[in-house]
DNA sequence: TTTT
DNA sequence: TTTT
């Protein structure tokens, strides 16, 4: 009843933005999230732990994170299962976002020719860009 | 650098405790966490989150929990992975819980015959009891 | 940029339902949260904590939540400051709720007869039942 | 039961070190978390929110917070209170931290003189440096 | 493999 | 499959 997260970490990719094919978009990122104790050989431990985002808050992500920022999540986790191609139920598990927050400027990057927004149409034509439709269905929606 | 996690849920059976060869109780247990939301169908969808606790706390779930019991989880995720018997990366991803609220007082089932507590020497004989040692090796934790 | 609460605990009294000036519901509540240790004197001490809910949460609350039952809420830290009547600045701090778990049945309750639902039209009349116009300007409003 | 928070915002000023009779490092500061929509008039709004540390962690935060740094704090909601000069019961509610993360390195300020460390000997003597004794008594100690 |  |  209670399905709190909160996360700060590292991108370890760029966003990866989609669309349903009902037009909704659907960003995924991983967060490196070291944690705050050494392993007992000695080495800092990482998390790598999956993050989704929907809608408006997919469409800003996408255009404002990048491999290597540092940003905050909150959402929930959710568990999802579905049978693979050799007929074996798979878990996942990924935190479904309510917020992000850009916790580095992105002036540097900025520069940087690939660093552009992704985009412009504020997601009116799901299929411009880079952004090409997937098969998740609309049960799937969160919201 | 920030992995915060408040769950509160019902346990799916009773907890499962175990000891480590070295002697430290680990206790595993799932909460169902329903969504706050009806899916598109109109049902009610839940998330089974497995969580994880050590040593004093480990003790404490197994004498005090129960399968269906109302619990508040604090912890942190943690995405494990290792290489399954097929030689393929298999990931884990779990709650390593810091602090867990019992929600519900088991008055109702103290009456029952194993609602005993099951550790009753304080850990200090990980043998005891129905607690069993397993392969996991003190790499593994997390404190 | 991030301002995430979870608290988990019971309710002082019971909730007190008012309407803004424009008809907006406001509850306000204090929840009795447990610290997890005892104070050096070995007493277990409490932190009592104000919080409000808005709109149609607010309505819920003030339905279904009594003095004494359990209560998990989702929220916000917020502090704000006027000036008293005496001309000093005073600093109110609360929680402002997005989310309010009742994690105790009323059914036993149920029985009693002030533990009637205080609202049944929805609030649409906000003058109706207890629920009295208080002096709170609309820009307060979180949302 | 659950009292659990997570701020991400920046100081408000360089953090506060002091130390009790006792010798115990308290560390104060306020973090500045703007709020993620803005009032009805259309300004941003922002909560400043007190936060105070402990031992270890209170020198920490003192060597490495300065103001205008973005950090990220997880710990509790504190509602104290006490008798003023003049009688009157006086509430106070900060945050006690029990981890914090500086999100932001010092590499700029670390140029700037008095960003040096301020605590060299690892809290030994707690009359050295800028931390002179405060009448906090040990009983407030939280852990 | 799931709880009320 | 991983980030600084």
């Amino acid at each position: 009843m209670i399905n709190n997260v909160v996360l700060v970490g590292r991108l370890t990719k760029d966003p990866d933005l989609r669309y349903t094919p009902a037009g909704v978009a659907v960003t995924q990122f991983t967060l490196a999230v070291d944690r705050p104790f050494t392993s007992q050989g000695g080495e800092r431990e990482t998390d790598f732990i999956p993050v989704v985002t929907w809608r408006q808050l997919a469409e800003t992500c996408a255009n404002y994170l990048r491999k290597g920022r540092l940003a905050a999540v909150e959402g929930r986790i959710q568990v999802r299962n579905y049978e693979n191609n050799e007929g074996k139920r798979v878990y996942v598990t990924e935190i479904v976002a309510n917020n992000v927050r850009f916790l580095e400027s992105s002036k540097r990057s900025a520069e940087v020719e690939n660093d552009e927004p992704r985009v412009r149409n504020n997601g009116r034509d799901p299929f411009a860009d880079d952004g090409q439709p997937i098969d998740i269905n609309d049960d799937n929606l969160p919201f």
